[in-house]
This record gives C-alpha cells, sequence and structure tokens, in this order.
DNA sequence: ACTTTAAGGTTGATGTGTCAACCTAAATAA
DNA sequence: TTATTTAGGTTGACACATCAACCTTAAAGT
C-alpha cells in the first residue's frame, strides 16, 4: 500500500515536529514554568480580551472543548494564574489573567519568541516556508493553540 | 521577537500537524482500536523481532523512556494485545506479541497506510516531499514512533 | 572478597486529553 | 403558561506522558 520511502517520509516528518515543537515547548516550561495550554490562554485573555474572556470565547479561539478547558482552568486557577467569577448580565464564566499570571505571561513572549526563533525559523529556508504556507491552505479547518 | 508573519507561520505549521496527525490517528483508532503508542508497540515486535523482544530494545526503538514503555505494556497486557515474561539466561524481560496482537496488527496495517496516504501523502508536491526531507535532516536526533 | 556503580524495570504522583453523563438556566415551542 | 431544547459549564473515569524514587541483580573497581 504504502512503499518504503513513503513510511520513511511519514515518519521523518512526524520526526520533526516532535523535535522541533518539543524543544520550544521545553524552553518555555523551563524558563517560565508555563505549559503550552497555559501560554495559550494566558495569550488570548491578554490580546483579544485585554485580559478577561468568557469561557465559552476563550475555548473557541483555543479551539479546545469546554470540558478540556474547564479541566485546565481548574489547574490553573489553582496556581493562581487565572481567576473565574460569574456573568452577571447573562449566563456565562469570565475568565480573568490575575496579576501574577499576566507578570509571568510578559516574562514568557521573548522566551518564547526565542525559542520559535531558534528551534524553528532558523531552519527554514523560503522554499520551506511555501511549503509550510500551502500544506496550510489544503487542510485548513479553523484551528489554533500557543 | 517575532513578527507577525511569522507567528503565522509557526501557527499554520503546528495547525497542520495537529491535523493531518490527528486524522491519520483518528482513522487508526476509531478502525482498529488501537492508539499510536499500541501500534508502534506491535509494528517493531513483529519487525525487528519477528514477535518478542527485550523491553529495553523495544524502548530504544520506540525511542521511549522505561517508564513510559512499562506503564503502557501494562495497559496492553491488561487488554491481551503483549506478554511479558523474565529473560532466563540474563536480567530483563522479553515483550511478546499475543496472537489476538498480531491479529490486530495485521488488520491495522492496511488501515494505517491508507490513512497515511489519504491524508497525507495525497497533500504534498514534489518540492513538500524535499522540503520535509530537508528539515528531518536539520533537525535529525535518532527519533521514532508508530 | 567486598563495595560501588550501573543496567533493567516498577511504581506513585501529577499534569494533560478525551469521552460521556450530568446540571442549570435561557431560549424556543406548544 | 408549560414543556422542550439548547447553551454554558462541571465532573468522574480513564488513557497517556513525565518525573523522581525505588528495587534487584549484574558488572566493575578496589
Amino acid at each position: 500500500m504504502i512503499s518504503e520511502e513513503e513510511m520513511q517520509l511519514w515518519h521523518r516528518w512526524k520526526g520533526s515536529y516532535k523535535n522541533i515543537f518539543g524543544s520550544v515547548v521545553k524552553d518555555m516550561s523551563e524558563k517560565t514554568g508555563l505549559s503550552e495550554g497555559d501560554f495559550g490562554i494566558l495569550d488570548r485573555l491578554d490580546l483579544y480580551g485585554k485580559g478577561k474572556l468568557r469561557q465559552q470565547e476563550l475555548a473557541d479561539l483555543m479551539d479546545w472543548t469546554k470540558s478540556r478547558l474547564s479541566h485546565h482552568l481548574t489547574r490553573m486557577e489553582k496556581r493562581g494564574l487565572v481567576l473565574r467569577e460569574p456573568i452577571e448580565t447573562e449566563r456565562g464564566v469570565q475568565v480573568i489573567i490575575t496579576s501574577v499570571g499576566k507578570s509571568i505571561l510578559d516574562d514568557a513572549r521573548p522566551v518564547v519568541s526565542l525559542a520559535i526563533r531558534e528551534h524553528f525559523l532558523n531552519l527554514l529556508t523560503e522554499k520551506d516556508i511555501e511549503s509550510i504556507t500551502s500544506l496550510a491552505e489544503k487542510t485548513k479547518t479553523k484551528s489554533s493553540s500557543t
């Protein structure tokens, strides 16, 4: 069904992703204590909602299920990165970044940028960039994250 | 540190991976009941050891820690896909594929091949292939899996 | 021989993901 | 009005991943 070379290509593609992505996440997590999910959430709260977003909106931006987000927020709340409070005017919950969360986010941004440059951007040629762009076009649904 | 376009590229790259890889894994898991790890383990037992491998060898082939493998094998053993027995001649444990495991693996192979072709190979141009190959070269350590 | 180191595995805790079941209140239908 | 549906969230169970601690036994040093 599939040749040796084709299977190799598949494995190489997966390998590259794991190496690159793993390096970026490792840098971030070691230097800031944030996981990919943590960063993605804090980033969106800051950028899209100047510090606060309704939970379901956040779930949409992250392309996460409400369940996944709920579990994750529970853990983040426990660490003091965000807090949740009910919305009075309508149903739903506001997710709010704490000052601690905001300050950690600010520290994390340059770390993440640097990691992406080092482990990803620096490896790419112009052709690679075109290839990535065209592939993304073909697989488009409406994804997201980090 | 990083421009908008660069960040976009990063997100697109991650998005493509998640879509493609997710589709392949979903097809496999829905049609065969195997996770990526399950398949990788059964595949290696079958190909590299004609049905049996020492646990540490398997861990090396998978590029997994012994802990990760130990936990995973415990679950697979519970499902009757593999079994473990101590090696008499030396220290260590033999991991052996069961007949059930072997038969599921045989059913899974074409499913996996088809999924890789549909969701991955069919999307690629010649340039994409070159790009993937060259990127893999640059990130090479000694990875693996599925 | 005796001590130390390292190989091969297991285990428990915790973080992360997914799925299905559930709850409450708002919106819609009757 | 009363019943039904649905939006918004939570929860519990379980699979998966990582980390650190631990155990046992073979190998190496002394």
